[in-house]
DNA sequence: CAATTTCAATAACCTATGTTATTCACTCTC
DNA sequence: GAGAGTGAATAACATAGGTTATTGAAATTG
């Protein structure tokens, strides 16, 4: 199933011909990248909104001086910025960490959504009211929390996020970010980070080598970073999705 | 003028014909607070949506031990959560600072603008990119910036702001957040923005006493706080709305 | 398959910011 | 107009996390 379906699909239920729409569309237009390039960069002019088909990728934005922040995570089925287009230039750059595949829609692909699928234009806003939301919870992160918990609640979103995109395999999943990439988005040192994932190994709350992340007990993780899932809204029409899972 | 008419004008050019729909159903529903009250609890199911007419809100996260992050501003003119209904839950709380006016907006005013109003609609959305971007900059803010940058960063994103709603004059406004609010939003104790304020000060950055707040040099502000207002898409049409004031 | 480059680990040391406590000035209120 | 509460200022001290540097292993490249 296409990546954006199966996203979409935890916000509502599309019918066959909301998903042969979004199937086409998203199909067409691709690009591919390979790891740690720009796919996007602060000041250009939005043309075209991007979707991760695969790989991951990242929203950062850096200071003169070099200073970067990643501002968040991209995973398959992620829309990078909803009508972008309507601003005149990009206050944020948006970088491939591993090799990506990204699809560019169009505004005609939206002005055709916002006319004729109206299902589609509800699981488009909830994705962005849920980006919005986690950009909320990273400010809470950053402002907050301590290293080690912030490093928890990282690691838990993203692993909740994964899970929803069917990117893990029980306990554990692919996991491509190196010890710079985490202290960037975490607003920690390399060297800081290096410690913390340390102090998370001793207490058996992950296993995390090469590029695998193993999560012997998220409960534990969550406990340890203070992480409450609300604030992805991962229900649909009244259901929970991680009941099902 | 009504703050939501001049707020969205910023953004795109208004027909009379909307300019009067938005005044009509923004002073219809209308309620009152005291300052430092709860508007809306993280928890509770949302409804309407809440726009500020009169005073300052925030919004707010909390951890269970009690720890707060204030994760936005809102001034008179701001819409707190375009479209949030679709969603089950409150993931944060809006509180007032000062006595507030707010007007609740329904599920069906939104419907009827995208129904009928296009100009607006566009609008709302810019005003949404806007307040993701601004999300955005408070990620990097906390994840990158010293406290004394973050400290001018922070005033000048609220001059700025302010500014644009018509709530300055000259180099100076009316400032009504504690040093403890400003403690909560920038992730700092309040011991350290007392020091950080001391030091703006004494550079001359800024006049603070009592509840007004005055900047006499705006630029060199900007260049404590590496402030670049990009951030706030403060264009309409291709014209620079920096350049009318 | 040598030569680089990247990533992770660790050590020693440093500092920006947090913590706790006290005092002073206001301003609200009964 | 005494008492209580809030907000700001300041001091003394504590610590979480930053900085710089070195090493080794593992990828990557010519």
């Amino acid at each position: 199933m296409s990546p954006l379906v199966r996203r979409l699909e935890q916000f509502v239920r599309l019918s066959s011909s909301d998903r042969a729409f979004l199937t086409r569309a998203a199909g067409e237009r691709l690009r591919k990248f390979g790891p740690r390039v720009d796919v996007v960069r602060e000041g250009e002019r939005p043309r075209d909104v991007q979707l991760v088909l695969a790989g991951w990728a990242c929203r950062y934005k850096q200071l003169e001086d070099g200073r970067r922040q990643v501002v968040s995570f991209f995973l398959p089925g992620d829309i990078c910025d909803l009508n972008v287009f309507i601003l005149r230039e990009m206050d944020h750059s948006i970088g491939s960490i591993t090799d990506v595949t990204i699809a560019d829609l169009s505004r005609e692909f939206f002005e055709e959504i916002s006319a004729r699928y109206p299902r589609i234009v509800t699981a488009l806003w909830w994705e962005s009211l849920v980006d919005a939301a986690i950009q909320r919870e990273w400010t809470l992160n950053l402002g907050q929390r301590t290293a080690l918990e912030r490093m928890a609640h990282l690691l838990c979103e993203l692993f909740f996020r994964l899970r929803l995109a069917g990117l893990t395999s029980g306990d554990s999943c692919e996991f491509p970010l190196t010890q710079a990439d985490l202290a960037d988005a975490s607003g920690l040192s390399k060297v800081h980070v290096n410690r913390t994932l340390q102090e998370l190994r001793s207490a058996n709350l992950i296993v995390l080598r090469g590029k695998t992340l193993v999560v012997p007990d998220l409960r534990r993780l969550m406990d340890a970073g203070l992480f409450n899932a609300n604030y992805l809204h991962m229900e649909r029409e009244g259901r929970q999705l991680d009941a099902i899972e």
